[in-house]
DNA sequence: TTGCTCCTCACGTCACGTGAGGTGGC
DNA sequence: TTGCTCCTCACGTCACGTGAGGTGGC
């Protein structure tokens, strides 16, 4: 079995990716804006961490958010994303029902 | 016909409605936050109003949300809303074409 | 006149970014 | 040793709340 690993970033190479100063990243872990990996005593940061790193920077920075709003906007977000998933899946319930419903009507046709 | 008038409010009454200094009101408006009624010069504030200004209290004191990122939830809470009302539409236009989906399977039956 | 309204300006405080300084393990 | 990591502390800047000061119309 073939292993593709995820890249991983330590602080000084994520803070560089993303344009942003170290200790502004461990600020963000602080205030538990983002929890990256750790091995031993050093974080390691996901691409998944980069990508949340470069939505609080614009927020804040293109925005002007300040973190607590980066929290309660990731949250709004998050509860966005699962009304969606939760009306998608209750529409999908109710189309499977219809073809069911459709096809009873034409078999009794076929009779 | 009797007409019902919803109240408005003057900004120093507004103001002590929500415990806010009336200036912060001023500077909710200058940065589009609200946007009271006028009479002649002076703002009026509606009961839809003093409302607003209390959520924009609760992100503001209790949260330490920023005005930016209080027009953000903002924008993001009228959005769900909307995503919640298209979603509502979308299930019972469906829930209709599959009772009149039942309706024809009865009719048939009744044959 | 009193008490409100409007406005602008200025100051204090706090959040947050960031640099310094000192530590420890590859 | 060098260059990273970790941490804490401190400072500068900016947003925002709020008070002062002066105006005008019921």
């Amino acid at each position: 079995m073939v292993q593709i690993e995820e890249p991983v970033y330590v602080i000084s190479i994520a803070a560089r990716l993303v344009g942003m100063h170290p200790q502004s990243l461990r600020l963000y872990e602080r205030i538990g804006l983002i929890r990256p990996a750790r091995e031993g005593n050093k974080r390691l940061y996901s691409v998944q961490d980069i990508e949340r790193l470069r939505r609080i920077q614009h927020l804040t920075q293109d925005m002007g958010v300040n973190l607590a709003g980066v929290e309660i906007v990731f949250d709004l977000l998050a509860k966005m994303e699962a009304m969606r998933d939760e009306m998608m899946e209750h529409i999908a319930e109710m189309e499977a029902e219809m073809r069911r419903e459709m096809e009873k009507g034409n078999r009794r046709e076929g009779e």
